[in-house]
RNA sequence: CGGGAUGUAGUUCAGUCCGGUAGAAUACCUGGUUUGGGACCAGGGGGUCGCAGGUUCGAAUCCUGUCAUCCCGACCA
């Protein structure tokens, strides 16, 4: 994989070599030694740890706590729900020894076939099973209800063709479980998540998403329920950026989790499990990315604004340096993020493209010109539009600025797939549609058999039954029969 | 696991058909000049050609095997 690319090669090409060198090129993060699994560099790594802040702080106001629970797994532990084993039980990694020991030919270490478990262990590729088997102990009575745990952590699930971000075979995230003592609470508590989520991805991530149900067959194994937040990229295809499932009573009967109610009867708790992972970072790269590189909405910017000074001598550096003190002083009194970058070893066309590379949003660059005339010049990311401003009041104007991007980045990318939707009612222009990278609203009779049949043909899937959406009936795109309502088809990730 | 492709310098790749001294660009190091959009000049370091066999006087190149990676599917946050 390319890492000292100068350029990046422009989307027409290959979108998803175009999507890896952006990865690469703007720091984010590389493919590691371990198939499947990748190195997120630290300016990626900062943009995880401000998603990661700002949705603890959500689940905190949620009444949410955090909990960390065991990385291994006992094998018998993923028997126990039947569909959840369905789906979960293929695509893991399993520990079958605990020790090594030096080879006897001197080669190296070699698995000690003395050392091997009694019952394998699975690294996590989610964790309701540890979790339900530990809240069995910690559940008696209503009283004890409901549970309100969150874990940061990472799982593994051991994909056939990752993608940086979007699928990699480790991947960091957090899971969300709760157990409650009635259906109706348990409901709310997913929905009230998935809206969490939701707004989350619009005012922080600039992201449109499309709020709505999944159908059975895309239904996660073992939930009654779930619910996803989609979002669109920018060739067309749609990504599951979150999800949050109404679990019924599937895992409190499979752990045996049962609490006594206010009558004095005995039953299973309900519960929900919600979560998103790095593949935020994949959506909002695929969304806002530009062939310069990378567009970071502000509020999740590492660095907002970065300031290069253009200078010949030492002299001039050190009276431009004198005047940046007092913008990056007003700036950081606004709370707004700021970089000054007066290495000598970068030439200022460097920086510039180095800087766009890695989205940060705004741009300042000051020289002996300014100086004399009291200016800087301003550039945003997001439209690449520069302009000569007075130092004048720079800082409130900054704050202003770093609103609009952020909304600007948004709207853009609202009206990028609202022009991509299309209602479709015949089943030569759902394909037709399809092709051309849209998100396709359709009527469905509602059976698999359809579903399998539209997936085969055109590798189109039903996304979700989205909220909010004229839910008149109609026929069926594919068969002709009866259908309650439009539903969203597209290809994804 | 099926279909296709590729493994050569840190990186991207040429060289393989037709066997004969290991190449380019870029990155890196040194010195100088530069600095308002990815600098230029001069010099320098760096590769058991994925691995293992075989054919040959001689293999990056031909043959056999093997491993790995990438792309298109199946699986999936």
């Amino acid at each position: 994989m390319a890492t000292e690319l100068k350029g990046l090669t422009k989307r027409s090409e290959n979108y998803s070599k175009w999507y890896n060198e952006l990865v690469v090129n703007a720091e984010l993060a590389e493919q590691a030694p371990v198939r499947g699994c990748m190195v997120i560099k630290p300016y990626g790594y900062a943009i995880w740890e401000k998603i990661q802040r700002i949705l603890d702080d959500k689940f905190k106001e949620t009444g949410h706590q955090n909990a960390y629970f065991p990385l291994l797994i006992p094998k018998s532990y993923l028997s126990r729900e039947a569909e959840h084993v369905e789906g979960f039980a293929k695509e893991c990694a399993v520990v079958t020894h605990y020790r090594l020991k030096n080879a006897e030919d001197g080669s190296g270490v070699v698995v000690d076939p003395s050392a091997k478990l009694e019952e394998e262990l699975i690294i996590r590729p989610t964790s309701e099973t540890i979790i339900w088997s530990t809240y069995k102990n910690w559940i008696k009575s209503y009283r004890d209800l409901p549970i309100l745990c969150n874990q940061w952590a990472n799982v593994m699930r051991w994909e056939m063709r990752p993608r940086l971000f979007l699928r990699t075979a480790e991947f960091l995230w957090q899971e969300g479980h709760t157990a409650h003592a009635t259906r109706e609470e348990a409901e709310a508590e997913a929905r009230r998540m998935q809206e969490v989520y939701a707004d989350f991805a619009e005012k922080y991530m600039a992201l449109p998403v499309i709020r709505g149900v999944k159908s059975e067959t895309e239904r996660f194994a073992g939930a009654l329920d779930t619910y996803t937040i989609e979002s669109m990229t920018q060739d067309g295809k749609a990504l599951q950026c979150g999800t949050s499932h109404f679990l019924g009573q599937n895992f409190a009967k499979a752990f045996g989790v049962q609490f006594v109610d206010r009558e004095n009867k005995l039953d299973y708790v309900w519960a929900t499990s919600w979560g998103v992972s790095t593949r935020l970072m994949g959506a909002l790269i695929m969304a806002h990315s530009d062939d310069n590189g990378l567009v970071l909405p502000p509020k999740l910017a590492p660095v907002q604004v970065v300031i290069v000074p253009i200078y010949k001598t030492t002299d001039e550096l050190s009276a431009i340096s004198d005047k940046v003190k007092s913008i990056v002083e007003g700036l950081k009194a606004r709370g707004i993020s700021v970089k000054y970058d007066d290495a000598d070893n970068k030439r200022p066309g460097f920086k510039f493209a180095d800087y766009e590379v890695k989205g940060i949003p705004v741009r300042l660059v000051l020289g002996m010109r300014d100086l004399q005339n009291g200016t800087l010049e301003l550039m945003r990311r997001d439209t690449l539009q520069k302009e000569t401003l007075s130092l004048e009041g720079i800082d409130a104007k900054i704050e202003t600025l770093l609103d609009d991007i952020q909304n600007n980045i948004f709207n853009k990318a609202l009206k990028y797939r609202e022009e991509r939707t299309v209602e479709v009612d015949s089943y030569e222009e759902f394909k037709t549609q399809i092709e051309n990278g849209r998100f396709v609203l359709a009527h469905w009779d509602g059976t698999a058999e359809t579903e399998a049949k539209i997936k085969e043909e055109t590798k189109a899937t039903i996304r979700c039954l989205p909220f909010g959406l004229d839910e008149t009936p109609g026929k069926c795109v594919c068969t002709g029969a009866p259908s309650a309502r439009r539903v969203l088809f597209a290809r994804s990730y």
